[in-house]
DNA sequence: CTATGTGCAAAAACTTTGCACGTAC
DNA sequence: GTACGTGCAAAGTTTTTGCACATAG
């Protein structure tokens, strides 16, 4: 039963860890791995997929990294343009997801209870470069949201209250 | 030459106007079609198709009409509600487009010039409908954005810049 | 008449920025 | 040593809310 992610999505090996991509990244921009970013980047990929920039806030100050708020937002902007981070904005709240080591995949959303659920499509790729080679649009992502009600909303009296976890 | 949506887009013939269909969808809530409501639905759907809240307040307002930020707000979300508009959030600012009388579609969204293009396209409301079949979801809609750089972008060498118009 | 909506201004929610100090390379 | 990053607090953006007054039904 999939909850934010199906069973088969096992992650792939990919040569390097974030850290080291993200290394990679900054040097050819001439910017610095600080200890700051190196705390953030194994915080984030050692722990759960889907997450915002004050839920990242919270449980760094929780683990007892006194990073600040604007040092995460910044961070986030970097690992996003590094290709590591992805971001969602299913609502006004930017939300961040993993997008290295971990096979392409999209969304359904449930309006009731907030939740993410994760699926993988073949199909959507090919349609989409397909769609984007005949308006000669140059593709480097999609973003595909099934809205809706999940299953167990449909079926529950009492549903799980939004903004549970995102 | 696609701008914001190709040419075989006509819109449908349907009836009753959106101002009609917002009354009675406020209707059946038991709430009122007040005279600022009435203007923003005609004002809205007798204009270009995408915009964001900042955008209208200021047309109204160049237009003489003196609605409030906070009702511009509160009736945009209203009118998500009866499914009179579609809520974009390409950005962290929220961007509509008319989402009655005109045939569903999707969006690319060029990441150098803003701009919004619009396609239709069958497949995906079928790998959709399967997608959620398989994960006994109940869809109620879906967003579709492939992320890119449009013709013009990649061709030129002083593309429109950005937040030229959403 | 009365429940609902509006405008205003204030607050909340989210994100970015400026600057003095600190640190990676 | 120097260019780049950080934390802090302040400001910027976008959206929501509370409340006294207005109005649709």
């Amino acid at each position: 039963m999939p909850q934010t992610r199906s069973d088969d999505l096992a992650p792939l090996s990919v040569s390097g860890t974030p850290e080291e991509k993200f290394r990679e990244f900054l040097e050819i921009r001439g910017e610095k791995l600080t200890e700051p970013r190196r705390v953030l980047v194994r915080h984030i990929f050692s722990s759960h997929k889907h997450f915002d920039a004050d839920e990242l806030v919270r449980d760094l100050h929780e683990a007892g990294h006194a990073i600040s708020r604007a040092t995460v937002y910044r961070t986030l902007r970097l690992l996003v343009e590094a290709g590591l981070l992805r971001e969602l904005r299913l609502t006004n709240r930017s939300a961040y997801e993993h997008d290295y080591g971990y096979p392409a995949h999209d969304h359904m959303h449930c309006t009731v209870c907030n939740r993410v659920i994760e699926f993988r499509n073949e199909d959507i790729r090919q349609t989409r470069d397909a769609i984007s080679r005949a308006h000669g649009f140059r593709p480097s992502g999609h973003r595909f949201v099934i809205e809706g009600v999940c299953s167990e909303c449909s079926r529950a009296h009492t549903p799980r209250r939004r903004l549970d976890l995102i």
